[in-house]
RNA sequence: GGGAGUUUAGCUCAGCUGGUUCAGAGCAUCUGCCUUACAAGCAGAGGGUCACUGGUUCGAACCCAGUAACUCCCACCA
């Protein structure tokens, strides 16, 4: 088999992809293994891949692959989330650009259409995940609308209203008028956005002309006050007590009530009261037992009851008004105005809110050991800063809104009687038998006169049984895989879902499984471009990763997407990343290109010992590194690790040690040792670049493989013993290299003139067995180890070692002894410092013994040192 | 308004229990190289008052207090 001279992304992913899914080697069914399980956050059915998709995909990849590597079950289960709202959105946009109005559609005509819509398009984001290389176990995919998965959520709910902990109930709620649904508090996003304060005039009805004038940001909605709040210490407004006035334009009634609640320096210190139509004034009205006048339809326009404007939409009913007033005079002056405004996170629309009849979920209770969890560390949140605000949520929690105006979802299990009464059941005929038992009975009661509930609930209401509704835990919790697999062990998501999510899935672990459903979160930030701004559709500045993946290969793009993402930290993006990434596994294919090309010659019989014992040092070493950062969930350090480790050790050094001469063979031993290091390379770096890691891994350079001998399966190799004599020497060895180099370039020597070195060994260092090394790398003809200073020559110092390469045509004693001069003031300095604090009394008392032995052995180090080179200056001088 | 976090090289980030003259990495930049694995490369180099001000300490990037800037979360000021 030739091996290609690049390596060709698009075609080896492919390649391996494929057989990986042929091979079954991300299907896990439960064994004696210890399991390693993550179950995907679904994306949305209607998503395509995003950035954000990427990166917490590429982490949960990265974790599975190398659980699979460390010989454990890894199980990643994939699936995707119904997203009741955003998905109706665009089933109901495509139905009206086929020119069907979904009103006119029955419920079940509906939900055909969704269906059928959602078979189109709904595996698309799965398809991207496998070009990015996810190895999820595809076999158990699954959709949170699945019949299995939504009995678990009728089953639940019904669970939760005989606990008495789900109830209905009128309640001020955020109304999405665009997706005509209610939302929960947490689908609420504020935005400060610029305003007009509109100060409006409200002539008193007691005769006399006076007036009293409010500010409000919404003129459209006078027509639904139901009175004036002024401060009872507000001294200006003492004559207005007891007062009515009538509201502009349409001229009714209201009164003037006195409330503290009303601030008096903002505004005008007059509040009009709309119960209907703001939160603060619904609690107010009913304090105060006032009127609710809704003047809204469900779609945002005004209704009969605002008398004026109706059928127009609210934001155009304002500026309309606006227009009204001004013209009846009663528009005293317009401000602009900062506030907060609430949009809809489904829908964008300004969200109202708006009073209804709504089913909610009380958490108080499941919030409880949901928050120890955490606060006892038995599900670790990374970063930990989390935890504070986990912690505030959870203490403040509040009921959620669980029904939602949609039909696309699961149908709320309520029946509702002809009068009234309802109950809850599963089927139809249970809500009968149910029914026949209510303590009212209903004469003659026919099981058509039950109607079921028409909202569906929250999505939010079916994903927080994920973890345990992939493994059929509901439907039979006592089954092999829910055993087996629950509680999952990492879950891998953006903080803005700590809350929707992450929070309510531990309630339900703990609720329906009593046990919490992972062990350690992992936070990843927002993907951010080079601006700060998050990536988004809308900006455009979002690449697509398709794109992406297409130009720098899916292992370029995962390593791009990991070299700087901290775990709780946004990850500002930028392609050059990826390109990084890019030229990262070219280095390994072209170092993989160089061995590949040597020829054995098996009488040679002088192996780079040296070189081949500090590697297989250094690379336990780094292991060693890569596994601590690992533990610590530290994914981009454990990458920078491996990058050094294969580009800087590896390439740079070890295979420049050992690579012979051009056209000449290697021995044996050599070669084979390198063979078993580029198999440890593989293995290490899989799990950030898998394709081109198999593809190597099938060379013929490591002969016949088996069908199932793949890197994607292949062991993780063990940290063995660490000879830190040898690491530390060969530290000095490379440095002696370096400073030859530097030399070279200083005095711009060709690195092809061979030169000549001489040590004067101060240290103990055996320089003979590094001798081949340093005469290699540093093109050296002769190496000599000396007892005396040579005169006439560059020297540099390593170490305490003095080294001398003779040059005598280019040498400058004036420049050098500048430069010794450097490096003498510098050790002056060094040693001033080292003896200032030994002798500190309070440093020598206080400081630790370990760190006065240090000082002291620094303090000899630096005056053999000083020395050496003052003698060194003397010898220039001569 | 409340809470949390951040601030270290041009950029993105490390810096664990305060202890080498401690200031580090990668990228970018600069210099020199087409040295037969790789110019997607090689060999080198330069770059920082650790946001600011005080304090604690023998010793502070690290601990404490204050200041500033930015970010995020929560919150109903019309």
């Amino acid at each position: 088999m030739s091996i290609s001279k690049t390596y060709n992304p698009t075609e080896v992913e492919n390649k391996w992809y494929s057989y990986w899914l042929q091979h079954k080697f991300f299907k896990s069914v439960p064994d004696e293994r210890e399991p390693y399980t993550i179950v995907i956050p679904p994306p949305n059915v209607t998503g395509v891949l995003h950035m954000g998709h990427m990166l917490n995909n590429t982490i949960q990849d990265v974790l599975i692959r190398r659980a699979r590597m460390k010989g454990k079950n890894a199980c990643w289960v994939p699936g995707t989330d119904h997203a009741s709202i955003a998905t109706e959105a665009k089933v109901v946009a495509m139905l009206k650009e086929r020119g069907i109005n979904k009103k006119d559609l029955s419920r079940p005509e509906f939900l055909t259409y969704a269906w059928e819509w959602k078979e189109k398009y709904g595996g698309i984001i799965l398809d991207q995940l496998k070009k990015l290389g996810a190895s999820c176990d595809w076999d158990r995919t699954r959709f949170t609308m699945d019949d299995d998965l939504s009995d678990a959520v009728i089953d639940t709910f019904i669970h939760l209203y005989k606990k008495g902990w789900i109830y209905r109930g009128v309640r001020m709620v955020n109304w999405d008028p665009q997706g005509k649904t209610a939302v929960s508090d947490e689908e609420v996003i504020r935005k400060e956005v610029n305003q007009k304060l509109y100060y409006i005039k409200y002539k008193v009805s007691n005769g006399s002309s006076t007036h009293l004038t409010i500010a409000t940001t919404r003129p459209e909605t006078i027509m639904a006050d139901a009175a004036i709040c002024i401060n009872p210490n507000d001294e200006r407004y003492k004559h207005l007590h007891h007062q009515k006035v009538y509201i502009p334009l349409i001229d009714r009634e209201i009164p003037v009530i006195l409330d503290e609640y009303v601030t008096m320096d903002f505004g005008t210190g007059c509040l009009k009261v709309t119960p209907a139509h703001d939160l603060n004034d619904y609690e107010l009205g009913q304090k105060h037992h006032l009127p609710v006048i809704d003047i809204l339809n469900d779609d945002g326009t005004l209704n009969e009851k605002a008398q004026i404007l109706v059928g127009e939409d609210r934001f155009a009913a304002r500026k309309k008004i606006a227009t009204l007033l001004e013209e009846a005079g009663y528009l005293e002056k317009v401000e602009e105005y900062k506030s907060q405004v609430g949009f809809s996170e489904r829908t964008n629309a300004v969200i109202e809110p708006k009073l209804s009849m709504q089913w909610f979920c009380k958490m108080d209770e499941m919030a409880k050991p949901a928050l120890d969890y955490v606060l006892k560390g038995d599900i670790k949140l990374i970063p930990e800063k989390f935890i504070n605000t986990y912690r505030h949520w959870m203490e403040n929690v509040k009921d959620w809104c669980i029904s939602r105006q949609l039909w696309w979802g699961q149908q709320i299990p309520a029946w509702y009687l002809l009068d009234g009464q309802y109950v809850i059941a599963k089927t139809k005929e249970e809500a009968f038998e149910e029914a026949k038992k209510l303590s009212s009975k209903i004469e003659n009661l026919q099981l058509d006169d039950l109607k079921q509930d028409e909202d569906v609930v929250d999505t939010w209401f079916s994903s927080w049984l994920w973890p345990i509704s992939v493994f059929d835990g509901f439907k039979d919790p006592n089954n092999a895989d829910i055993n087996y697999y629950y509680p999952t062990n990492d879950l891998v998501t953006a903080p803005e879902i700590l809350f929707f999510w992450v929070a309510r899935m531990i309630m339900a672990g703990h609720e329906f499984r009593g046990e919490l459903p992972f062990r350690n979160v992992y936070l990843t930030g927002i993907v951010r471009d080079k601006l700060g701004r998050k990536m988004s559709k809308s900006l455009g500045n979002s690449p697509d990763p398709l794109d992406l993946i297409e130009k720098y290969g899916a292992d370029g793009v995962r390593v791009g997407m990991l070299l700087s993402s901290p775990a709780g930290n946004d990850l500002m993006f930028d392609e050059s990343h990826c390109l990084q990434g890019r030229n990262f596994f070219n280095k390994v294919w072209n170092a993989f290109l160089l061995v590949k090309g040597w020829k054995v010659d098996d009488t040679l019989a002088n192996p780079n010992n040296i070189a081949i014992q500090w590697f297989k040092s250094r690379f336990s070493e780094a292991l060693t590194q890569i596994e601590a950062n690992f533990a610590q969930y530290r994914l981009s350090e454990a990458l920078m690790d491996t990058y050094k480790l294969v580009w800087d050790d590896f390439c740079a050094w070890y295979l420049e040690m050992i690579k012979p001469a051009y056209e000449h063979p290697i021995d044996r031993e050599t070669y084979e040792q390198t063979l078993l290091f580029f198999t440890d390379i593989l293995k290490i770096l899989h799990p950030f670049m898998p394709f081109i890691t198999e593809e190597l891994w099938h060379d013929e350079l490591f002969g016949e493989r088996a069908e199932m001998d793949c890197c994607i399966v292949a062991q993780m190799p063990k940290i063995e013993q660490i000879n830190t004599q040898l690491l530390n020497d060969v530290e000095i060895v490379k440095q002696v290299i370096t400073d030859i180099r530097n030399t070279r370039n200083s005095k711009q020597i060709s690195p092809k003139d061979a030169l000549e070195l001489s040590v004067k060994i101060n240290s103990g260092i055996d320089y003979n067995q590094y001798q081949s090394i340093i005469a290699k790398l540093g093109n050296i003809s002769q190496f000599s180890i000396v007892n005396d200073k040579v005169s006439g020559a560059v020297s540099f110092m390593v170490s305490k070692d003095e080294f001398y390469i003779p040059l005598t045509e280019n040498i400058d004693p004036v420049a050098e002894t500048e430069r010794l001069n450097k490096e003498r003031a510098y050790l002056l300095g060094f040693l001033k410092s080292v003896d200032a604090k030994l002798s500190n009394e309070r440093f020598m008392n206080n400081a630790k013994p370990e760190i006065i032995e240090n000082e002291l052995k620094k303090k000899v180090d630096a005056e053999t040192k000083l020395k050496i080179i003052e003698e060194n200056i003397a010898s220039l001088a001569n």
